[in-house]
DNA sequence: AATTTGTGTATTTTT
DNA sequence: TACACAAATT
């Protein structure tokens, strides 16, 4: 255990800014942080030491954009003041405004126990309410609409204002969509009914709230003295609104942030809240954090160079003291797959010749789509990895089918978790009766629980009531046992009764096995919260609200953590590396092609910026120079980027060529001189005419999907005897193969899944000699 | 009902 | 390409 220091000690350690920013005393403060500025060491000692002069903890709010964020600087100050500080409020703007709102609830016609939908939910539950209108989904396409009511409530546009906005109409008259308010409406009544709200609606409806119920407001308001704001710079209209109204009464507003750090304006963040906040707060302090404490020399100026290109900006001057350090490296490959192999292999030579660990090394991509070649080359290379992202542990379907469960047990009005659980196991309720069960709770305006019931009475009579009451009757039972019960018990019980854990059982295959495993290690999760000596509610609805706002990167981390992260530059926000590879910089890709406006293309400028700054001590940078794009092999061109570098700091590294540089003629006739032709593929060499024998077999196949399905990409490599890898899943032989006629999919035949047949799809698997 | 084949569509970032 | 979903087939 780390000997315990006196704050003193901690505020010795600070540059003069930071002490300013530690110890500044009353009214609104902003403190512009420059990438590796010390920013979160700055927030946390003056949040332990406003603690420390007797500012109580229950008086302070502190909001963070991720739950890592909050976790890690909670711990910080107890490591500071060398105890725990339980009463501060510190979370992300969702979880504490969820917070608010359950306390709140039936002044907004909710009840506390209100379900937070998940992104899944928001827009299964869309796609019913376009379909019931007869709306053409093709039209109407989900992720748009879900996308433009999220863009809505960001801005604090409720439905009545929209329907109720000539231009708003007319703009949706002009692309075609002349629904979208009335969808808008129907959506937000249905989510109502079902006592949820989306993830918009947490800051929503904080914003309804303190706007209608002043009394409230104030509560708040006096409560919270002190106020802190990490990231700043990521806040929408709602979050920045709400926190405007919460600072009104006492003005300690300290907001951190870094204007050229922002890369969200996407879901809603507006740069302006910073770059304005002097202008709202015109008795503001400013300070400056500027000295990077992070990066080599040249990194810094690297990212400086970059940025300066920028129009919208703070003025600053982020410096350092640190040493002048290595080149940045700039790697060209001919292909993609290329790219993968040279940069595992420049991993696996950094490790040699620093000694370094794999936790020190980072690739960083603009699309999660970019993960795979660097997968394969580094599982080549016997390197370990984490890819970040991805579907999280609580998205899983076996694990979002049993907490639908638990929501439907506490919340009867939740109609996306009775849609998910009413059949499963199969009970012969299809979807027809499903429908009917919604129409009646809607018409008699009633939940879903008191419609199932009384089946006949709502329904008429019908050989499924039945079904249906027998289901009801569960669910009762289900909520007898969960007065009674903690968490765990509770938990386990439906499990159990509910059948899924026993359908999960009987599914031999290996998915299956993994899917049941899953389960148990959600119970396990349940297990460890009950056990929780902080934990003071033990009951399962304590537990739902815990983990309805965790996302994939909170999972707690894996026995094996020395690990080559592979992430987003989005992910990789806030972290800090010494080995960094900011791979596939490719005009389309980075930049995107998807941006079009200036303002657009700044912020994918300033995602670059990121993207340099988290390198402490070294920076590669790689493109292709072709690409596989929906199966093509295609010719792909340098960054733009790539062109505002300060070439001082740079130095060309390896060159991976194949034949001629005009790309035209390089798809067509390159010559090979790559000195391991086994990376090549079999389109490759067809497209190309590279002599068959320079190919060497394939070593592996590649799975997308490790679900009911595996894929095989080129199946012709499956042959009877073969021993077979999966990532997740294991081992086995391959007893036989069926090619299907479309050749793209086969049923392969396993030893250790006995008779059952496995439809190959796409999965991870390596062949072994 | 389960399995197989066909089709359409998205390829930007996420609390 | 590659995945989800729908439709067709057993």
């Amino acid at each position: 255990m780390e000997e315990h220091l006196s704050l003193a000690n901690y505020l010795s350690s600070l540059n003069e800014p930071q002490r300013q920013a530690v110890l500044h005393q009353q009214g609104p403060l902003m403190i512009i942080a420059g990438a590796g500025s010390g920013k979160t060491r700055a927030l946390t000692y003056r949040i332990a030491y406003l603690i420390q002069q007797g500012v109580d903890p229950f008086n302070i709010l502190a909001l963070t954009f991720t739950n890592k964020a909050a976790r890690e600087m909670r711990q910080r100050i107890e490591q500071i003041l060398g105890g725990s500080v339980q009463r501060l409020w510190m979370g992300t703007f969702h979880s504490i405004f969820a917070r608010i709102l359950r306390t709140e609830a039936s002044l907004l016609g909710y009840t506390s126990e209100f379900t937070i939908y998940d992104t899944e939910d928001s827009k299964s539950l869309l796609k019913s309410v376009i379909h019931e209108m007869e709306l053409d989904d093709r039209i109407y396409k989900v992720n748009t609409v879900f996308a433009r009511i999220s863009a809505a409530k960001n801005r604090l546009i409720s439905w009545q204002s929209y329907l109720s906005n000539p231009s708003f109409l007319k703009e949706d008259e002009e692309s075609a969509k002349p629904k979208l308010g009335e969808i808008y409406k129907n959506y937000v009544q249905r989510c109502f009914k079902a006592n949820a709200m989306d993830f918009d609606d947490l800051l929503f409806n904080v914003n309804v709230l303190f706007r209608d119920h002043p009394e409230v407001l104030k509560k708040y308001q006096t409560r919270f003295e002190h106020l802190l704001i990490d990231e700043f710079q990521d806040t929408n209209l709602a979050q920045y609104l709400a926190t405007r109204s919460l600072a009104a009464l006492h003005q300690n507003i300290c907001v951190v942030g870094d204007d050229a750090q922002s890369i969200y304006a996407f879901r809603g963040a507006d740069i302006r809240n910073i770059l304005n906040f002097a202008k709202d707060y015109p008795q503001a302090t400013v300070i400056r954090l500027e000295q990077n404490y992070r990066s080599t020399k040249r990194i810094v100026a690297v990212a400086n160079k970059v940025i300066a290109h920028n129009k919208y900006q703070l003025p600053k001057t982020v410096w350092t003291a640190n040493e002048e350090g290595e080149p940045i490296e700039i790697i060209r490959a001919a292909t993609d797959i290329d790219e993968g192999r040279l940069i595992a292999s420049s991993i696996f030579e950094l490790k040699m010749r620093y000694q370094a660990h794999n936790r020190d090394f980072a690739v960083l991509y603009r699309t999660h789509a970019q993960s795979r070649v660097f997968e394969e080359a580094l599982r080549r290379l016997n390197i370990n990895y984490r890819v970040y992202g991805g579907l999280s542990f609580y998205q899983r379907k076996e694990i979002k089918d049993l907490i639908a469960y638990f929501r439907f047990t506490i919340n009867q009005q939740d109609e996306e978790a009775f849609r998910r659980i009413v059949n499963l196991p199969r009970r012969g309720i299809g979807e027809s009766t499903v429908q009917k069960i919604l129409l009646a709770a809607a018409e008699n305006n009633v939940s879903i629980g008191e419609v199932i019931a009384q089946p006949e009475y709502f329904l008429g009579k019908s050989r499924i009531n039945a079904a249906i009451t027998d289901f009801a009757e569960m669910i009762k039972d289900f909520a007898k046992v969960m007065q009674q019960k903690n968490a765990y018990e509770t938990a386990l019980y439906i499990a159990k009764n509910s059948g899924l854990l026993r359908e999960l059982y009987e599914d031999k295959t290996i998915e299956g096995r993994v899917r049941y495993e899953n389960v148990h290690e959600l119970l396990n999760a349940i297990k460890e919260f009950v056990d929780d000596s902080q934990q003071e509610d033990k009951s399962l609805a304590a537990f739902l609200h815990q983990v309805a706002l965790l996302t994939s990167t909170d999972e707690n981390d894996k026995e094996n953590t020395d690990v080559v992260s592979l992430m987003t530059i989005h992910q990789a926000k806030g972290l800090e590396f010494n080995f960094v590879y900011i791979v596939g910089m490719e005009e389309g890709i980075f930049p995107s092609s998807m941006i079009s406006t200036q303002a657009e293309m700044e912020e994918e400028r300033r995602l670059f910026y990121v993207a340099i700054t988290r390198a402490a001590k070294r920076l590669t940078i790689s493109y292709a120079l072709q690409r596989y794009r929906y199966g093509e092999l295609e010719p792909s061109e340098p960054s733009s980027f790539l062109e505002e570098i300060d070439y001082r700091h740079v130095r060309m590294g390896r060159v991976n060529q194949v034949g001629f540089i005009d790309k035209q003629r390089l798809v067509q006739h390159p010559t090979v001189e790559s000195d391991s032709p086994k990376l090549l593929s079999k389109d490759f060499a067809e497209k190309t005419n590279v002599p068959k024998n320079l190919i060497s077999p394939p070593t592996s196949v590649y799975i997308h999907k490790p679900s009911a399905h595996f894929v095989a990409s080129d199946l012709s490599k499956l042959k009877e005897g073969m021993r077979v890898e999966h990532l997740r899943f294991g081992f086995g032989t391959v007893v036989s193969v069926d090619l299907k006629s479309s050749e793209r999919r086969a049923v392969i035949h396993f030893d250790q899944v006995g008779e059952k047949t496995l439809l190959l799809n796409f999965a991870k698997l390596m062949i072994i000699e």
